[in-house]
DNA sequence: CTGCAATTCCAAAGCGCTTTGGCATGCTTC
DNA sequence: GAAGCATGCCAAAGCGCTTTGGAATTGCAG
């Protein structure tokens, strides 16, 4: 059933039904109404790409999806995508995922733009030199960044979380606590989210007086192996006086791997260690739901899913203009991980020797 | 750009330049390489909606995505997703997802049929009376379930992994160690995942000559708050001489749940329990990264992801025909976690009720 | 040189919708 | 009763592509 068949049914223009059926006013809610039931009765949508054709808008937006053998999509994706749809939903859009790999993204943008398959586009794992803001600016969509690049800086609409604010306070926590020998197992450091916890953490030491250098940093993707590994490193044959008293993990995977190793070592929270982590919210896997429930920095990556997808089309419609950076705060959640500083214990040469196998 | 300024440019007509950009053989090679050399050049590509509105073809896979406040995305749909996307770039198509809360969801894939936005869906989370199956076959479009129903139990293309098969060979690979008293924390059984399973546990007991009720079985969503939730109601102030010896997981977040209950409670693995646990391969969270190795059912849903997109666009295309149903075998690895049943303790009135406290 | 089949290209007709510009009709206003 | 104005509808022109049904041109055998 299309446009015309339904006209020819009702003796009515196709005009006119478009119009009736769209909410135009040139039309009396009689016809209206005679419309609207015939279009329900017979089952009648307008096919979606004639109409895409037509207004050139495509009721869809897009993201370009990292593939590849080696790449892995963050899990906490699901989240996002969660609270995107929920928006979606309102907002009657769809989302267009299109595939491309690392090396070849632009490639992608480029096509997208082109064939006008989307009518905006969100970029997130922004990274410190970030090529794509330019690009997509370029090509003249209308983008919303999930996270921000160090470079360019402002000037394009973005949704962050305070990752700064969020590693700074939980640092300063530690401090707080007496712990002055701090590791922090970061997410890679070519993503600007990454630097930007990093220079939380490094105030937070340089404003107690201790050096940036102090701080133990160890970036790495962040899955569960490289939490373990990292974490063994730290701690295995490391003298309990000289050791970190406290990290900082960059992920609930991360973390989920610290934690297995420090019970392999034998070391208890919060006594022999603190940990702090964050947490993207992620109902598979709570922070209350470890041995010892965790310390953590909190934003729902979920909500801001949701938000991107109101902004983004709001940005598509014309209702947002200016380019708005939204920072969002992020809560310090205090739970058991988190203690004391294990208490000095005077360091004889002796004992020193001793540990150093 | 768009197709008439192109062949404006070149001095030839809109249909010789489509063809020479199709590949249509009425073109000569000379013509066809200035065509695409003037597009290459000028950045011209065809206008997707009006390409989608004249062929009738989307270019697109669909998927309706399940939202709600309360709907949690599984994290292995990034996995299935990774999968789908190298495909879906190599055959040039991509996902569109259609949010649609559970209650409205045949409404979202009426609308997908109507408006022709895609050219065919897969399914997934296949319940056990599976109404879409009929409503989209019904519907007219291509489709591809991920996983089969109960009912109906064919007639439809699917790709599913062989899980009664794993968890039978699971289930008797207890049995041969000696444990007598199982536990399955399974899915949730409203889908047909969760209920084949099951039959292949079931199975195994009925073939060692044990009762189907000898199993201890909880149904729940599969997180690691009810894996431990469950675990601990099982093992907590129960008699070591009638808990369980052996516990099946359905997932690895569902098992990450068990290993805390284990912990918690003083029970080593495979000592005081053998555990196994479903593995759909997720990059983040791997059976080896557990204080002691996972012993797991395996099939890797990323694969399963990259063969849905392959098929599917077979089915669209025509070169699929016959409603295949293709059962992946999965595979049993064997680590760290299970082991021979402890030995039965002779059990004395007295202490039996020693334990019950 | 003619006739016939490839070869190579084109004009025009869609695909199914939205939207512009205009035409009746009926109702007010002076 | 003419002029002015909403109101409610329509015909037709796009949107940018693909594809049908020719029409020119060329090549080659007869």
């Amino acid at each position: 059933m299309n446009l015309k068949q339904l006209s020819e049914l009702l003796d009515l223009s196709q005009t006119t039904i478009s119009r009736a059926l769209n909410g135009y006013p040139e039309v009396s809610e009689r016809t209206r109404f005679r419309v609207v039931e015939a279009a329900r009765k017979h089952g009648y949508k307008p096919n979606s790409n004639a109409r895409k054709l037509a207004t050139g808008r495509a009721g869809s937006i897009g993201y370009v999806l990292p593939v590849g053998k080696n790449v892995d999509l963050d899990p906490h994706f699901v989240e996002f995508l969660s609270g995107m749809g929920e928006h979606a939903l309102a907002r009657e859009v769809d989302l267009s995922l299109t595939p491309a790999p690392y090396e070849r993204e632009s490639e992608a943008y480029r096509r997208i733009a082109a064939s006008r398959s989307v009518d905006g586009l969100y970029l997130s794992s922004m990274r410190n030199d970030e090529q794509r803001i330019a690009l997509v600016r370029g090509l003249g969509l209308p983008f919303l960044a999930h996270g921000r690049a160090l470079e360019p800086a402002d000037g394009y609409a973005c949704v962050d979380i305070d990752n700064e604010g969020a590693f700074h306070a939980a640092t300063r926590l530690l401090l707080q606590l007496g712990h002055r020998r701090i590791a922090y197992l970061n997410g890679d450091t070519d993503f600007a989210f990454a630097v930007h916890r990093l220079n939380g953490v490094t105030r937070a030491l340089v404003e107690q007086g201790l050096s940036a250098e102090s701080l133990q940093h160890h970036p790495a993707a962040m899955n569960e192996e490289n939490g373990y590994r990292l974490a063994m490193a730290l701690f295995r044959d490391s003298d309990p006086a000289t050791r970190p008293t406290g990290v900082l993990g960059a992920s609930m995977f991360t973390t989920l791997g610290i934690v297995r190793a420090l019970n392999n070592l034998g070391l208890k929270m919060p006594d022999d260690v603190s940990v702090i982590t964050h947490d993207d919210v992620f109902p598979f896997l709570k922070p209350e739901s470890f041995s010892v429930p965790l310390t953590t920095t909190r934003s729902s990556i979920r909500a801001a899913g949701a938000r991107i997808c109101e902004r983004l089309v709001d940005i598509i419609t014309g209702v947002e203009t200016e380019p708005v950076q939204e920072i969002w705060p992020v809560e310090l959640i205090v739970r058991a991980s988190t203690g004391p500083a294990p208490a000095e214990r005077k360091r004889t040469p002796g004992r020193a020797a001793e540990t150093v196998e």
